[in-house]
DNA sequence: CGTATATATATCAGAATGATATATATAATC
DNA sequence: GATTATATATATCATTCTGATATATATACG
C-alpha cells in the first residue's frame, strides 16, 4: 500500500503529527505493517505541498515545534480512489499471501545444522514468545491515546480475532509436532 | 537472515548457480522469505572472492555462461556460525513474531471507505485464493528439480504443516466472522 | 511467423529502513 | 544528588534491497 494512502488513512481516523502516527504503528498495527520516520515526515511533507493535509504548528517552549496534520476533503478523495484502485490487488498479501518475511521460518529450515539443544532452547522461547504476543491480541484492557483511535475501528477486532486464532493454531501445531523437525 | 547466509544454506543443500537459487524461492518459500536476482548476483561474487563458495563456469552455446557455485569448507562454517549467532535474534520474527506486512489487513484496516460491494468481492477472493494457497501447501506431487532439494527437507514438511493448519484456521475465522466487517 | 516463456547474468534507479543528529523534560536508578 | 534511560519531536542520510531493464538465445504454441 502506498504509504501516502496509509498516512491519509491513519489521518482520517483524527489529526496527528508525525511522532503520533510512528506510535499508531506500536500497537496490534505492528504485526501487520509499519513506516519509518524516514518515511513519515516526507510524506508528510509531500501531502502538505499537494493540499491532502492541512497543518497546524503547535510552538513548544523548548522542544521543536509539533506539527498536527489534518485530513483535507481532497486528502479523503484522494484515499479512497486509491483504496478503490488498489483494493484487487491486496488480496494476495499477508498470511498466507504474499510473504511473511519470517527469519524464524529460515531457522527451522537450516535447524539441522544447529545443536539439537540450541533449537530445543529457540523453541521454547518462541512458545513463550507467542504466548505473550497471543495476550497482548486478547488484552482489552486501557491503551495509550494514539492507540485508542486505531483500537476502537471495528475492523481491528476483526483483525485482533483472526490474528489470536491463528497465533493459538500455530502454539498447538508447535507442541505436538516440535519432535518431527529431530 | 544475512543474504550471505541464506544463500550458503540454499547452496548446502547442493551447487547451483545464481538462476537456480532464484527459483528456490519461488515453492513453499516463497511465502516466507525471498532474495532478488539484485541481491543474489552480488552476493554470490562476494561469498567468491572470499573463498566461501567455488564457481565453476559452464559455457553454453550461446547464452550467458552457467556459473554453478558449491560451498566450501570455509563457507559451510561460516553458515552454522552465523545461524547459532543469530538464532535468538530470529525467535520474535514471522507470524505472529515481528512482521506480515499485510497489506491485505491494511485494507480490512480501512474498509469501511469501501463500498459493501467492494469489500464482498475481495472477502470472496480472498477466500479463493487461500483455498488455492492451501492446496498448494497439501500439494504433494512432483515438484520442478530446484526445488526438489527444499521439498525433501525434513524441516519443510514440519512448516508446510504448520502453513496448512494456518490457514485453514483463516479460512474458517473469514467465513464465519465476515459478517462483523459490516 | 510472431509471441510468450524460459534460461542466464548483470546493473541500476528509486524506495525504504535504521541510525544518527539535535534538543529537552521527566522518570527511574544508584 | 547525580546519572542514566526513556519520552517527546523533527529531520536527514548512508546503506540496503527491490523491481525493472538490458542483453542474448532457445523452445513451445497457435
Amino acid at each position: 500500500m502506498q504509504k501516502e494512502t496509509l498516512c491519509l488513512g491513519l489521518l482520517s481516523l483524527g489529526p496527528r503529527s508525525g511522532y503520533e502516527i510512528k506510535q499508531m504503528f506500536e500497537g496490534p498495527l505492528s504485526d501487520f505493517y509499519s513506516l519509518s520516520f524516514g518515511t513519515i515526515y516526507p510524506t508528510l511533507n509531500n501531502l502538505q505541498a499537494d493540499k491532502y493535509v492541512s497543518c497546524k504548528q503547535h510552538s513548544q517552549s523548548k522542544k521543536p515545534d509539533k506539527k498536527v496534520y489534518t485530513i483535507t476533503k481532497k486528502g479523503m478523495e484522494l484515499m479512497k480512489d486509491n483504496l478503490l484502485g488498489d483494493a484487487s490487488s491486496y488480496i494476495r498479501s499477508g498470511n498466507f499471501g504474499d510473504q511473511i518475511k519470517s527469519e524464524f521460518f529460515l531457522l527451522l529450515l537450516f535447524s539441522k545444522y544447529l545443536p539439537k539443544e540450541t533449537m530445543n532452547t529457540v523453541l521454547n522461547e518462541r512458545v513463550l514468545y507467542l504466548r505473550q504476543k497471543l495476550e497482548q491480541f486478547k488484552y482489552d484492557g486501557p491503551v495509550p491515546g494514539n492507540l485508542d483511535a486505531i483500537r476502537n475501528e471495528k475492523s481491528v477486532s476483526f483483525i485482533r480475532g483472526l490474528a489470536s486464532a491463528l497465533i493459538e493454531t500455530g502454539l498447538n501445531y508447535m507442541e505436538k509436532n516440535r519432535g518431527k523437525l529431530n
